[in-house]
DNA sequence: CGTTAAGCGAGACGGTACGTCGTGTCTTTGT
DNA sequence: ACAAAGACACGACGTACCGTCTCGCTTAACG
């Protein structure tokens, strides 16, 4: 039907310098039609999630959505990228006051709650999506590397040995929060967060004492 | 809308013992159908499977599918269920040694691939339909309940601190083997397991000795 | 599938003498299963017709109404035989005395509003359905031999030509009352017999008084 | 629930002459459609007939038919309403010359024969379904106002008496061949409108000699 | 300053799947 | 064996959504 580059995102084609004829497409209907889908992901899930309904809550036309996205998949995709925020690195000069500061960090331009319905219909689409699975995971690496930063600072300070495992460590501090947010539905407040940096911290500490007998 | 009983999986409807009349529903057909719904959600993803096919595969009708399950979800539902099997609770004398046998236990049903792909649509549909929440819930309660069981038999041999968080360390074992199962496909390997349960059972350790200090 | 005879109607098998073995079929059956359908035609119509609500209704199950007949057009068959009652063809001694007794006679099972719902779905079935077209014919036939037989009988009497065509006359008197009935919903009281007795024997009467011109 | 506009015909629509937004409907739809009710009524009758099989058959899908009738009842009517055509009131100057001149009239759209499948149907349908009803009466009403005022006209003329039962002579000239047409598959041909005409008329030509002793 | 190309809301369109219901058959248990 | 109950394969029902396609506007940029 159509060459490559067909399906470009919004912010390439703001780059396009060569102006149109006729009228011109109305950039605000862009931001109500993703923030529309996002709401309606996280009410309805991804499967109850319907193109009209998009249109009707951003109140533009189908057409209007279809001319900017030629699948509901790429609408998605979209929407879903619209919710990284890039969080500043703290640096408060040791390991625990950098992880608390990460963790008490409030960088998702939506409320909490509905990312927890929204995050589980991405990660449900990216197994079975490979265009999907694709953003996703850029979307993963992106939310990473800040933690990844306040580990490696905390090496070169000396509070972790160099030898480590950084990925595991990583996740062994993450992923309970992944945990509880999706699967369990457990608390996660700063108590939590403050009992789970005890833990590993100790447990890294120790093992530092200790000949490498793994 | 949820009323209790309504839909109630096979196992339990096995346990109903007063005899119905009429024709009594073929049981065969139960596993027929869950088995083709297993093979359509691998070989064309959640979003491509209908219930026609998964009649038209079992060779059942489509109203023999909706007596049984009244939702395409709740099919699906009891379909994953199937990939659940109880595992033995190990008793190896120690927590380390109990642990490793239950990260080794081979206790799923279909390969492991295939579960990371399906596992993942249940939670998304479980955030969006409470009925399928619902089951979500039950089948997590129990997947859970052997390694609890270790825990507590650890407490009580006096390896771990009778006031320690179960639930806390329960997900700081298990958190991260999902996280890589189903965030981010890392390796879950034993070696992994292995550096795990000496952080945290380290972690543990050490924080036994001090005086609690939260 | 079958050979000829597979289907026959209830008054043919009651012929049957051979005893047979087990429990006897509830003959009691045969009439409440008829009266259900006569009733739900005369409610809902032949297309909204369904044997489960035929069963409920006459209090049966519906495999003992497919023991007596082996489809739904053939119960709906023999339902709309039991309307038909066979009725004396009266001796008056006269033409017009006969004719008042005819259309005076209530030779039909059911109430008239009865029949006049019913008639229109077995003449509509019999338009599309040949089996049901057969009885149909049948079904005519039958309900207008006592006419003819009044009508030759007044051509012996000489109260009509010889070579009066028969089979128009007939339509002429009866025709009406079948219209008003299932087509206009016209009145069809004795006034009217009345009526038009008057017009069509003085109409035949005038025209045998002049030479044939047609 | 027959609010009132809520199901308007087609005729009806089209005078609607405020502008509707979107994309207006492919008004020769509506005669496929309808055309492709007919054929198919003709062929299966009424509880043959399936909407797929007319969306087929049409060419349209089936949500064009819904969007324009709300029921399979629905499109039944409409779709015998276009087989209504108003016939012209013939006048010859004389009454038989006037009759001979309508009963040779072809007004109907369809063929005889399809016709003569397609009444019953609707006779049945009219006496089960209410809505249908009203439209049949219309239909019926209409059909006979052509006759009537050729009856009147004979009145006026002095052909027939002014206190004649108008309504019962017209039924006596149409029913039969309803009769025949619907219920006895007798011949209906200008042989027989003759001798009918011949025998009714100098039926109500004697009558009128003779004093009213009714 | 009017032409013109595109954007826009609305909604019709052919398809496809949904979940329900009815048919005619089959298979149990109860009598 | 018959009867009531109800499971079964099949297929039509009427609804909803997809992605496309007109409609009759409106809105800039170009000529």
């Amino acid at each position: 039907m159509a060459g490559a580059g067909e399906m470009m995102s919004n912010t390439e084609r703001e780059m396009n310098t060569d102006r149109h004829r006729g009228r011109p497409r109305n950039e605000a209907h862009d931001e109500a039609i993703l923030d529309a889908t996002l709401e309606l992901v996280a009410q309805v899930g991804i499967a109850g999630l319907t193109v009209d309904a998009v249109a009707h809550l951003a109140g533009v036309g189908k057409a209007t959505i279809y001319r900017r996205w030629n699948s509901k998949e790429a609408l998605l995709l979209d929407a879903w990228n619209t919710c990284l925020t890039i969080s500043d690195v703290p640096d408060t000069g040791s390991l625990r006051g950098d992880m608390e500061a990460l963790f008490a960090a409030k960088d998702l331009k939506m409320p909490a709650e509905t990312m927890k319905r929204i995050f589980p219909q991405l990660i449900a689409a990216a197994k079975v999506n490979p265009d999907v699975g694709d953003t996703y995971k850029a979307f993963v690496e992106q939310r990473r590397l800040p933690m990844r930063m306040v580990l490696e600072r905390a090496i070169d300070r000396g509070e972790l040995q160099r030898t480590i495992d950084l990925a595991l460590v990583q996740d062994l501090l993450v992923a309970p929060f992944f945990y509880r947010s999706f699967i369990s539905d457990g608390p996660t407040d700063s108590t939590v967060v403050a009992q789970l940096l005890d833990i590993v911290l100790a447990g890294l500490d120790a093992l530092s004492r200790t000949p490498a007998n793994t």
